[in-house]
DNA sequence: TGCAAATGCTTCGTGCGCGAAATATTAGCA
DNA sequence: TGCTAATATTTCGCGCACGAAGCATTTGCA
């Protein structure tokens, strides 16, 4: 039992580190279509929910792909630049601004090429159907206690103020060796 | 085929979608710990294998973090600038860098709280040993799908061999042949 | 009616992450 | 000896991602 399985800890590192890897990967495929197709992963995303429900709000988009608004900002900017999709001032309400794909975006989805969309659902369809199924699930467990991360809607009690300057007070209570 | 849970595609995008949630927690926790500690995960990744192993190559720590070396050299870049770690040319070599930690950075590295540091092992540690080792293991798995990511390169071996020294001695050899 | 709060978007600053190009040093070879 | 290749790091430009702060518009309420 020494180094079979080790700790809950080196578990959880080298899931970690796993969980690393995929998304370096994942962003490395998505330079690499950058480069040969001029659209990013986030890009296709963005993209694709805009292809499926017309008319999204910033507030909307960013919500659904689960990234913050700012995030979803400046991708919609670059794809605006590029005239794949096109803002709109409500006129109901003129604080809200709909988005909505062009024809030349509509293009461009079809156009990507079948191999460079998927590259994690290749990956994805090597493993069984079993795995697939329990790591999905277990994807879905982890990051749903991970994300709630939102214990300070209710309380502003920020709790801790850190002296966060790296002086340390000589007791030994506060953290072992 | 029972189809109650969905084809191999949506099993997939459900799965990557769990993952980036993952991995957008993670990225919220790092500012967080940066706007209370000054110091960021991937800082704090660097900070540990250098607290570990005196005397990295920027190289050898970027291959060990599975890190580019501009994104390696970026971290380093900050860190040194708060006087965490210290570059030093080597003198056998002077195009080598090696880098080290310093005391205040070995201070920083334990002052940083335990509940900050840990974000995932947290979550993880929710999960039952049996669901902890499969999907470390499908997770290893994955990734050993998607990052191999050089077809073309051919033989141009990158993986660096952990020989961890920078010195190799006569007679073994290092490159065979 | 008027003005403060709420809502929705944009801007700004910063860190992360990459690849390509630039730089510096050493090794190899004719 | 001198030139080229190999090795190691740094710089540059860009996209992604976030939170905080700034605007504009609408809503709510006194």
């Amino acid at each position: 039992m020494k180094t079979d399985t080790g700790s809950s800890i080196e578990r959880s590192a080298d899931s970690l580190r796993a969980l690393r890897r995929i998304i370096r990967a994942l962003d490395v495929h998505s330079r690499k279509l950058y480069r040969e197709c001029n659209i990013t992963s986030p890009q296709m995303l963005c993209l694709h929910s805009l292809a499926e429900k017309k008319q999204y709000t910033l507030s909307l988009l960013a919500n659904e792909l689960h990234l913050s608004m700012s995030t979803v900002n400046g991708i919609i900017d670059r794809l605006e630049l590029r005239g794949l999709v096109k803002r709109t001032r409500s006129r109901e309400d003129q604080r809200k601004v709909k988005i909505g794909i062009t024809d030349t975006g509509l293009k461009m989805l079809n156009t990507v090429p079948e191999l460079m969309r998927n590259r994690y659902a290749q990956a994805f369809s090597k493993l069984s159907v079993e795995e697939q199924l329990t790591l999905a699930a277990l994807l879905d467990r982890l990051a749903g206690h991970l994300d709630p991360e939102e214990p300070e809607k209710g309380r502003k009690n920020k709790t801790i103020h850190p002296t966060h300057e790296l002086i340390n007070h000589p007791g030994t209570d506060y953290q072992l060796h």
